[in-house]
This record gives structure tokens, C-alpha cells and sequence, in this order.
DNA sequence: GGTCAACTAGACCAGCGAGTCCAAATTAAG
DNA sequence: CTTAATTTGGACTCGCTGGTCTAGTTGACC
């Protein structure tokens, strides 16, 4: 159940010497697990494969993760947590600024959608839907971890904006959910479930198009 | 490459007595082969599990389509076609019937999303998100066959709308891409994935809420 | 009754991959 | 240097599954 200590375990007391004594072999491990088990699938990937490419020995990814269902939750959960930190920091850029509310939003949906559509965040949402009949708690660490507090954050946003008479008052978690559908419902068909590279500009324009319905329905009562 | 000759094949020109001469097996193994591939994953779903479900020999299942991996394309495939078939019968009520228009969206609205909440239809939208790497053609034939012509069906309808006067001008596709979004994005957080039952009080909620802002940012000109 | 095609049950093979084990090599730290 | 931990490569077990084959059954049609 526990592996054989490393990053926070035993020498922590002494000092995280020995965790990176060489170099990171787990975080290696992770990003080449997380890679294969997204272009493979779980089923099909095989822990050879994960070793080779993170340039390990099989036996080490099993010293680490003790077997191939603890390695799939941690790479998922690794990733989970890299894409909320960078949905945040995004995040963080939605304040009343006293300028245009649209150049804001359209800014802040921008850098929102080029994280929804980066590689990585693709392959993890696929990830997940391919393995949650096998693996249901997978969601509640994804969801948990990444997609509900973004949804938060962003209510909280637009509640402030709200209150500050730049939006209408309206519910701010259904205003939060509408803009997120808005800008990244129609990403799933232009980019082929994110198979296809979407060129900058197209990000663009379906940001400005959301945020131009957005700002009708829910823009200060006086337009 | 061929299978060796049934529904619409050898007995065709004597009658299709031969083709339903026993049950429909051939349906039989489609029905099951989605059933067992969207619980279990291509890889792990064993043709064995499949033949019993659909209460037939293993060799019938080679018999008919070959190989497992015809046997996913072709499953798949069925699966579009019924998931088309019902979109396109609810499509066929947005019309100008001269009563209020909010009513007839929410209407539509809400029959579209019984559609896409159905069981089969998220089944079919993980099984290909998990297969995607795997069996890339998968996608041209779902999306081909399904999701672009109902949005195509659904821009037709706008556009009708849009000319009568009871939409604001605007571009048709554009706005069936938004309305899907806010109708089908809140339901991937809601849902689930597709794995908790909503209730139709819940459904109706987000027609509602997806109908007000469409209509606030698509309303004929004079609100 | 006879013929033919489809179906069945089950044995069977071959390949693949998870997980284990081990002896040797490398490394960190005192 | 010594010691303990970690890593390594590779061999090995073992269960599972795609696909084949065979011998026998069923049922439709003439």
C-alpha cells in the first residue's frame, strides 16, 4: 500500500536529500506514464513501454507506484493539479480593472480557452472518460481536484464584477457555467475532440463570440 | 473483407427469409459488442463476454463481421445512426408556429437534451474519446454521421427563424453552435460524465436557463 | 426426405503483458 | 572506505484473450 518512501516520507525529517538524490526518476515516471496511458489507453499501455520512456527500469516504476492502477491515479492526478494551477493564475487576471469589461473578459476568456484546448488537458479529459467505468473515483479527482474549483473561482469573479454594477445581477454560478459552455462547447467539434490543432486566431474568434453573447445577456441592464 | 453474406446479401433475390429467418443475431452482436466495448473499453471487452450477451456462439460473431475490430467500427456506427435519427425527429418541431417562440425553444430545447443525456449517447461519446488514439477514422464516422448534421439541421431551423423575423439577424451557424454549447455544456459537470442520472426537473432547469440567455442574445431586435 | 447454410459448444494455440525475483551496479551519506 | 538504499536489466511465471478449427445441430427450402 505504501511505497517505499521517497518525496515526503523518510528523510524528510533529515532533509529532502535523499527524494531528488538523483534526479527526479518519479516525476519522470509520471509524465511518461501519464503520455503512454493518454495516447495508449489504460488497458493497452504497457509498463514497459511507461519505463522505457521515462528512462527507468520496470522494476523502479513498481518500487515507486507498487502497481500499474496507483500509477494511473497519480499521473491523473499530477495532471489534474498542473491544469488547475494554470486555469487559476488565469484566473487571477478577471478583476474590474476600470477598463473595457469586454477587452477583459475577452483577455481572461482567451487564456481560459487556450488551457481548455492545450494538448495535455485534452488527452486528460480523454483519459478520463476512457477509463471511468473502470475507475469511477477517477472523476471525483479530476473534478474535485481541477474542473469544480474553476467553475468557483470564476462565479466569484463575476459575482464581484456583478456587485460592482458591471454585469447585471443575475446568479453568479449559472453565469459562470453559461460563459464556460459558451466559449468551450464549440471547441469539442472544431478541434475533433482535440485531435486537431486550432489555429490562434480561431481561438479568437469563438472567445470573441462568446463573450459578445455573454455580455448581452448578462451586460448591465442599462446597454 | 466481406462478411460472408446475410441481412441484404445472398437471399436477397429469393426474399430476405434467410436473413431474419432466425432472430436477428446480427443485431443481437451489435447491441451487445456497444454494450460490452462501452462498459469495458476496446481492449479489455473480451468477443467472448460479447457473444454471450447477445446469446450467441463466439464463431457467429466471426462469422458476421470478421474481426473485433470491424466489429467496434460497425457497432459504433449503429450507434450514430439511432443517436441521428432521434435528433433529427426533435429538429423537426422548431418551426415558426406562430405561438411563443421562448415555448417552442424550451421545448425542442429540452427534447434535444434528453437526447444527449440518454444512457447510449454518453456511452458513445466516451467510447469515442477512448478510442480516439487508437482508431482515429471513428471520429469522421460519428461526427459525419451525427453531430455535424444536427447542427446543420439546427442552423437550417435559426436560420428560418432569423428570416421570419423572430430572431435577431445573425450568423445561423454561429448561433446553433452557442445554443448547443449552453444547452449541452452544463450537463459534462452536472452529469457527470454520464455516469449520475439527472433528474428532468434538473434538464428543464438548464433548457430554461439556456433558453433565457440565448434568447436575450438572439431576441428579435426590439426586446 | 434431402440439401445447404447458418449456428453452436468447446477445445486449442499463440502472443502479450502484469508483476516477481535476483544478482550486479550505482549512488548518497557518514 | 563502509553501509544502506536505490536502480538496473533480464529472465521467468502466469493468466488472459483474439482467432481458428472441428464435429455436430438446427432449420429453411425444394
Amino acid at each position: 500500500m505504501m511505497r517505499p518512501m521517497n518525496g515526503a516520507g523518510t528523510s524528510a525529517g533529515r532533509g529532502l536529500a535523499t527524494a531528488r538524490g538523483r534526479i527526479d526518476k518519479r516525476k519522470a515516471i509520471l509524465d511518461a506514464a501519464f503520455a503512454v496511458f493518454a495516447r495508449q489507453g489504460y488497458a493497452q499501455a504497457g509498463v514497459d513501454v511507461i519505463a522505457a520512456e521515462a528512462g527507468v527500469a520496470k522494476a523502479t516504476v513498481y518500487n515507486h507506484f507498487g502497481d500499474k492502477e496507483t500509477l494511473l491515479r497519480q499521473a491523473i492526478t499530477a495532471q489534474a493539479d498542473r491544469a488547475l494551477a494554470r486555469n487559476m493564475a488565469t484566473l487571477e487576471r478577471l478583476t474590474d480593472d476600470g477598463g473595457e469589461l469586454c477587452a477583459t473578459l475577452e483577455e481572461v476568456g482567451h487564456s481560459l480557452l487556450r488551457c481548455y484546448c492545450d494538448d495535455s488537458s485534452w488527452a486528460l479529459r480523454r483519459l478520463l472518460a476512457a477509463e471511468l467505468n473502470q475507475f469511477p473515483d477517477l472523476l471525483d479527482i479530476v473534478q474535485g481536484r481541477a474542473a469544480d474549483r474553476v467553475a468557483q473561482a470564476l462565479a466569484d469573479r463575476l459575482a464581484r464584477l456583478m456587485l460592482a454594477g458591471r454585469l447585471r445581477a443575475a446568479d453568479p454560478a449559472q453565469a459562470a457555467e453559461q460563459f464556460g459552455a459558451l466559449l468551450t462547447g464549440p471547441m469539442e467539434a472544431r478541434s475533433r475532440l482535440g485531435t486537431r490543432e486550432v489555429a490562434d486566431t480561431e481561438l479568437r474568434d469563438v472567445t470573441r463570440a462568446a463573450v459578445h453573447t455573454f455580455l448581452r445577456a448578462f451586460g448591465p441592464d442599462a446597454v
